[in-house]
DNA sequence: AGCACGCCGACT
DNA sequence: GTCGGCGTGCTC
């Protein structure tokens, strides 16, 4: 029986019945009642995970499961997969299991009868008005007593009058509100032929029910949407369903807009911030595969899918699919998984492929589909350099006088212009210019954020906020502070001056609290209400713009900073997709990015327009070293209340590290943020060459470490942060 | 994750 | 003398 706690495995019960693999019931631990899966007899988690012989409990001391819970089983692919990842990613099962029941099972509403009309024919039975106006209410939808007894004006005797005579029939009424189905005929699309193609060789696995990974790469515009959903049809079509999991559920309004034109129905959606109804509702309807196709999250990879035929990942280069906390798991990797542990093909969908996927189409393992035309004839938007060494802009602006001429043109042509900073508030740092003091968060290693809308300085790691002080609090100056660097609020303030007549929108997802809220933005865009639009990463997303002609990015060198192993190829895929937003439609579209760095290969990159060669080079600079993805990487975070504590145990942990050959351990070193949220954090590197399994290695490593005094080690695999 | 047990500081 | 702090350990 596997509990959502964090037991190294799964614990064994009395069952006075029979019980099937999956089963959820409610069982007894310790004083408390927990949901309980069946698992499977012949656990798939590693030997070395479960307890070890000698230990099990005394068959007189086991305890009797509880109640079974009105709901299906999870599925065997379901299980696999919970298996599957804790083994993977060294968490408890238990803890993945949590994941597929977090909904809250045990106090589902219990089914009510209701009334439903019957075939049967009214006869000779009198029509008295009342019982007119029920069987004029009532459908086959089941209808509680109360509602069609308000609904009808008649009373209740008139409903069981009816029922006696065969009218009507009890029913039970469905909790789940039920979702429509996707017709895959519906809104077919006239597809090119390059499209066409691609989608015939997407169908083909989804046809067989064959496990297949297929990477759509094509240009921003190029129509990757409509060719995919042709695959989804086909997945309708065999009457399977159907998992598409976004970065980020801001994009899932208008992927459902859609899929709605080309399906006749909404998708089912599942994001983190779902109501608890609709996500039960949602579970439910997943679980009984009344809902076909749900689009969401990474969290959607462990909804009870019974019949998954397919999987996609759209923009799969996205850093938003590595969960950072508790299982920290990649979400597209793991989507892979998933797909094979139910025989289902996966796509990977992207205009800027990460090299991990790059280097799995390059060995064969992955299919590759490439489109090279935008859409409609679009033309790619023409990205130039705007090199800050010689066209600085003044002295405490941020815009140089290349981008404001071209913002100028752009708005006088009745277009829109957008510009791009990934950076939210008002300015990074907050400086003492008489002492030098730095406004830093007490409870990490990292600068207060100034956002000057709220008057607060506030820690983007940890959420501390204080309000912005006159005086210096070091040396007491007054009004010594001052704003270094730009973010998109002092942008903001920069572009208003400049340009007092543009209607600006501000998208950050600090300002766009709901899908909702971004959805609105993303209308008042596209119906032309606003031409100046300055956002940081959100506006980067798929959106489609057509009167957007300019995109300028304000500081195309801050990704590139920090010592991360992704930094450029991050950077290249982030900058390239804000550069899409650009010229989507029939007038062409430019973009300028401000840099200092312009010979930098990512700039270069952009500027050409030749991500191959890029990646490429970046390949190159990676293959030697074995980073990935040509060798493995595994961090060890190390945190404690006091920096000693931290050393002591990253030592002895380093102490006890393998040794053997193809296997490097670096560090430690003080993690990145070294005080995150109060801790002090040291951090050890594992890196291995391919084919090496770190997680035995790992398991091994830190048996016996024990971690006292508040002290923890978590383990990355795979981390892509190096935060 | 809860929840109890347990071993050291400020109260009636 | 006790109340209670949360550090450590157990739950089939």
């Amino acid at each position: 029986m596997l509990v959502p706690l964090p037991f190294p495995g799964p614990l064994d019960y009395l069952a006075p019945e029979p019980l099937e693999p999956g089963e959820l019931v409610s069982i007894p631990l310790g004083k408390r009642e927990v949901v309980g899966c069946v698992w499977d007899k012949t656990s798939t988690v590693p030997s070395d995970f479960a307890a070890p012989p000698g230990r099990e409990i005394a068959l007189e001391r086991l305890r009797p499961v509880g109640a079974k819970l009105d709901v299906r089983p999870l599925p065997h692919s379901l299980r696999r997969f919970v298996d599957w990842v804790a083994a993977y990613t060294l968490t408890p099962p238990g803890l993945v299991l949590a994941m597929a029941t977090r909904i809250h099972l045990k106090d589902a509403p219990k089914p009510t009868l209701g009334w439903v009309r019957t075939e049967a024919p009214e006869g000779d039975l009198r029509m008295t008005p009342p019982r007119r106006s029920v069987l004029n209410v009532a459908s086959e939808i089941p209808m509680s007593t109360a509602d069609l007894s308000s609904k009808s004006g008649a009373s209740s005797a008139v409903i069981r009058g009816l029922a006696a005579a065969g009218l009507l029939r009890e029913a039970l009424i469905p909790l789940i509100a039920p979702f429509a189905t996707p017709d895959p005929g519906y809104g077919a699309p006239v597809l090119s032929e390059e499209q066409a193609e691609a989608a015939a060789h997407l169908c083909r696995p989804v046809r067989e029910s064959r496990f297949e990974v297929t990477l759509l790469e094509g240009v921003t515009g190029s129509g990757k949407t409509e060719v995919y959903l042709e695959a989804v049809a086909a997945c309708l079509d065999e009457g399977r369903q159907v998992l598409v999991l976004l970065p980020e559920i801001a994009l899932s309004a208008q992927w459902t807009d859609r899929f709605i034109r080309r399906f006749g129905a909404a998708p089912a959606v599942w994001h983190s911030d779902l109501g608890q109804k609709l996500r039960r509702e949602t579970w439910a309807a997943i679980s009984d595969g009344s809902a076909r196709v749900l689009v969401g999250a990474r969290s959607a990879l462990f909804l009870p899918f019974n019949d998954l035929g397919l999987v996609v990942v759209d923009e799969e280069h996205e850093s938003a699919f590595k969960q950072e906390e508790g299982v920290m798991y990649h979400g597209r990797d793991m989507a892979v998984v998933r797909a094979r542990l139910a025989d289902a093909p996966a796509i990977l969908v992207s205009a800027t492929p990460s090299l991990e996927t790059l280097a799995n189409v390059e060995t064969g393992r992955y299919r590759h589909e490439l489109l090279t035309s935008r859409h409609g004839g679009a033309a790619m938007p023409d990205v130039e350099l705007v090199d800050m060494r010689h066209d600085p802009p003044e002295r405490g602006l941020f815009l140089s006088p290349v981008l404001c001429e071209a913002i100028e043109t752009t708005l006088r042509a009745q277009e829109q212009a957008m510009l791009f900073l990934n950076r939210r508030g008002y300015a990074p740092l907050t400086l003492c210019r008489a002492c030098g003091h730095r406004m830093q968060c007490p409870n990490c290693s990292a600068w207060l954020v100034e956002h000057r809308a709220r008057g607060i300085l506030t820690c983007h790691h940890c959420g501390h906020t204080e309000r912005l002080p006159n005086s210096c609090p070091e040396c007491h100056a007054e009004n010594s502070l001052v704003p270094i660097g730009p973010g998109i609020e002092r942008i903001t303030e920069e572009a208003k001056m400049r340009f007092p007549d543009a209607k600006i929108l501000v998208m950050a997802s600090d300002t766009l609290g709901s899908p909702a809220a971004t959805a609105e933005a993303v209308r008042r865009i596209s119906d032309g209400e606003v031409n100046l639009i300055i956002g940081t990463q959100i506006v980067a997303k798929g959106w489609h713009f057509p009167n957007l002609t300019l995109v300028g990015v304000v500081d195309a060198d801050l990704g590139l900073g920090g010592g991360d192993l992704r930094a450029a190829e991050r950077t290249v895929q982030l900058l390239h997709q804000v550069a899409g937003r650009a010229g989507r439609a029939e007038r062409p579209g430019r973009v300028l990015l401000q840099s200092y760095v312009g010979e930098h290969p990512v700039m270069t990159a952009l500027v050409s327009n030749d991500f191959q060669a890029f990646m490429d080079q970046e390949s190159a600079q990676r293959r030697p070293g074995f980073w990935p993805p040509y060798g493995r990487l595994a961090a060890l975070i190390i945190s404690a209340p006091d920096g000693a504590k931290a050393d002591a145990l990253a030592r002895e942990i380093a102490l006890a590290a393998p040794e053997c050959e193809g296997v490097q351990v670096l560090g430690p070193a003080p993690a990145p943020l070294a005080v995150l949220r109060g801790r002090h954090r040291r951090r050890l590197l594992l890196r291995t060459v391919r084919g090496i399994a770190v997680q035995p290695l790992l398991r091994k490593w830190l048996a016996d470490i024990r971690p006292a005094g508040g002290a923890r080690v978590d383990v990355d695999i795979d981390p892509i942060s190096f935060l």
